[in-house]
DNA sequence: GCAAGGTC
């Protein structure tokens, strides 16, 4: 009998067979996909891996005006770009997954995983008869667990396959065919392409930081006063010490108290009210999951969360760090802490803090928790050769595993309160007792003030008094972290998916700025046009809509095709709407992107220089907006950034560009002499409109172009020319 | 050209 078992991912496949027979062998199909090879209960068992989805959503006919009717293809033959190594994976599966006589379906037990495994047998395996498969249920990849999911093996439960189906359906529906919708009307508008986007995630996810946007531009200041004084005092040590004092009030908004208060304390002394100490403790931080990992990187080291997930997924698959797509905050004991740290051990830097752990090792856990993972930590195998931010992603991991285990840091704090004239302002000093942990995670300030020597009924020296004037001030912009953070609060997206959301906002340049992220017009209108005609899609609407929806089709109070036919009806009113208003969105949606592309003033005209790519030449250029009654026209360097300095001679902005990086006048010939009218020399026929072919002079030297420009773009180089003519 | 979701 031979039996084979599908799994999600190479990892839990490795799992899998272990759990199910120690001596399992693992083999190599192609020289890169990995299975394995067992025998329980007298049947030769083949344990392969998928790779996450093996197959994707495509239209029947690339042609249709909309898309409706789909159906599954292989990942690498539809998303070309980034799924091309799943293609082995495919052949391994419909080699070594022919023809068993039976199927265990063992990929993670959620919607997803559900379809990886099911769609796997189905297009790979050729199964879908669900007479010969069997579903495992497992929560944790413990031997325990599997063993125990092997043995009380379920059917395959095709609600949830249906489920999964019709999520992956009805995000394609209102994803693909509204964005396609929406270019349509900028082309049919202004034809001209501009690459835009809609979704169930990415379009609440900017429509969150418009939002922001518009707190911020209806905030009105409000000034107030902060009323503080300056005491001498002493450090215990008999230092010299001003001690700052601020007024108990605090914000104080009624500008003739803030008066009041100062003309009463001027030119008095204060005398220690009280003094009262107390102590705190501050725990240890609770172990990684992917976006503590992400949010932390980017604060320690300004890493984008897409950056610190490609190193988290490069040390993962070296082998240095566990797998990085986990939502758990817990580090369970089963880990092998001691084996980890003896083998950390073995780095100088590290031992020195390992060394001093307490002998009971118990993590400070977080609440956060994943089915499937534990937290993020090192496995204990030490890194060579790595990059310097691959080392430091590696080293916060490290240390952060290291510190979760560490005592709290305690501290001493002394909350003291002055009175001048009756008007109490007080201040407070903290001070470390224990670093406890602190002491070994080496990305937080410890702040560690000194007492003064002050009892209470002293009598100070006022020094100064001032009052601070200042204005309430608006919420702060999001960054990428802070973002990250508000996508997992509102369940926007996955942990896998969400920095890869970020990362298409800035594509689409509805987005800028990374400190600060700040909504281009483009984004703005994008979502003004799109709350008008689908509301439901701005919001987070749209996803809990969707959810209720894929809770039916689980629980057998709708269909999935009924669940399908409903979506269809409303991506149908919608679109309806769009094509109806399509020049008008169109025309605002183009204005607009122009508008965060314009980087200068067109010397011919006044109009605005734009900066644009053309899919001809596959270059971006920058052109004047009154084009056609305009044709100025640069060409720039791939890679050529618009510095805010402006030229001297010409008012035309400085590039930068090349490697090294040089700079320059937009312009290649400013400050060279066109008094005298240039006359491009004539050197032939263009041998595609007929038109006199002439050598011009670029930024790179010399090229021949048609004199037939724009209309007619053939350029050769002047040694191309030159062999033709041989 | 377009989504969101898995994964190397």
């Amino acid at each position: 009998m031979h039996e084979v078992i599908v799994c999600e991912k190479p990892t839990s496949a490795e799992k899998i067979a272990k759990a199910l027979s120690p001596s399992a062998k693992k083999k190599v199909y192609n020289k890169k996909v990995k299975y394995w090879e067992l025998k329980k209960d007298s049947k030769d068992i083949t344990v392969v891996s998928a790779v996450g989805h093996l197959y994707s959503l495509t239209p029947d006919n690339p042609k249709d005006r909309v898309y409706f009717d789909l159906h599954w293809a292989p990942a690498y033959e539809v998303n070309k770009k980034g799924s091309g190594f799943t293609k082995d994976y495919v052949r391994a599966i419909k080699k070594l997954g022919k023809n068993a006589d039976s199927y265990v379906h063992a990929c993670d037990y959620d919607t997803e995983g559900t379809l990886i495994g099911y769609n796997a047998l189905k297009y790979a395996c050729g199964q879908d008869n669900l007479s010969k498969i069997s579903r495992m249920k497992f929560s944790t990849l413990t031997k325990k667990d599997l063993l125990e999911a092997y043995d009380n093996r379920i059917d395959l439960d095709m609600n949830q396959v249906d489920t999964g189906i019709a999520r992956h359906v009805l995000d394609y529906y209102f994803g693909v065919n509204i964005s396609k919708a929406l270019m349509k009307s900028v082309s049919s508008a202004k034809h001209r392409f501009l690459k835009l986007s809609a979704g169930r995630v990415q379009t609440p996810t900017l429509s969150i930081l418009v939002e922001r946007e518009n707190e911020i531009k209806d905030f009105v200041p409000e000034p107030y006063w902060l009323i503080k004084a300056l005491v001498e005092g002493r450090t215990e040590d008999g230092v010299e010490d001003h001690i700052e004092v601020d007024h108990v009030d605090g914000k104080i908004f009624d500008k003739a108290r803030a008066e009041e208060i100062m003309t009463k304390c001027q030119g008095k002394d204060a005398k220690v009210h009280k003094i009262s100490l107390s102590n705190s403790k501050t725990q240890p931080p609770v172990p990684f999951n992917l976006g503590g990992l992400q949010s932390e990187a980017y604060n320690v080291f300004g890493f984008s969360p897409k950056k610190t997930q490609v190193i988290a997924q490069n040390l993962y698959t070296s082998g240095y760090t566990s797998y990085p797509r986990t939502s758990s905050q817990k580090l369970p004991e089963s880990l092998g802490f001691k084996e980890i740290f003896s083998q950390l051990s073995h780095d100088g830097e590290f031992k020195k803090h390992i060394s001093q752990l307490p002998s009971k090792l118990r993590p400070n856990n977080g609440k956060k928790e994943d089915a499937a993972h534990p937290a993020i930590h090192p496995t204990g195998i030490l890194p060579q050769g790595l990059s310097r931010d691959d080392k430091k992603i590696y080293d916060l991991i490290v240390y952060r595993f290291i510190s979760v285990f560490f005592e709290a840091a305690k501290f001493e704090t002394m909350s003291t309160t002055l009175d001048i004239e009756g008007e109490k302002f007080r201040f407070r000093r903290r001070r470390v007792t224990h670093k406890g942990w602190m002491e070994h995670y080496p990305y937080r300030n410890i702040d560690n003030e000194e007492f003064p020597d002050i009892k209470e009924g002293d009598i100070l020296k006022v020094l100064k008094l001032l009052a601070d004037e200042k204005e309430t001030k608006p919420p702060a912009r999001y960054n990428q972290a802070s973002l990250i953070k508000e996508l997992e609060k509102r369940e926007l997206g996955t942990k896998a998916t969400r920095a890869d959301i970020i990362d298409k906002l800035y594509d689409r340049k509805y987005i800028t700025g990374d400190k600060q992220i700040e909504v281009n017009q483009l984004g703005t209108n994008m979502i003004d046009t799109l709350s008008t005609y689908c509301n439901d899609l701005t919001s987070e609407e749209l996803t809990r809509a969707f959810e209720n929806k894929l809770e039916g089709i689980d629980n057998n109070t709708s269909t999935r095709s009924e669940v399908i036919e409903e979506g269809k009806k409303e991506v149908k009113i919608i679109l309806g709407d769009i094509t109806k208003n399509s020049k008008e969105i169109g025309t605002k949606l183009y204005e607009s992107y122009q508008e965060s592309n314009i980087v200068g003033t067109c010397p011919t005209c006044g109009g605005n220089l734009v900066k644009r790519y053309s899919f001809k030449t596959k270059a971006s250029f920058v052109g004047c907006s009154n084009y056609p009654d305009c044709t100025t026209i640069y060409s720039i360097p791939k890679g050529t950034n618009f510095l805010k300095k402006k030229c001297e001679k010409c008012g035309l902005p400085i590039i930068s560009f090349g490697k090294p990086r040089q700079r320059a006048c937009l312009d290649p010939n400013c400050g060279k002499d066109t008094t005298k009218p240039h006359q491009p020399e004539k050197v032939g026929e263009c041998p595609e409109c007929g038109k006199q072919l002439l050598k011009r002079s670029g930024r790179y030297g010399d090229f021949i172009g048609c004199s037939g420009f724009p209309k007619c773009r053939f350029t050769c180089s002047v040694e191309e020319l030159e062999q033709k003519l041989k």
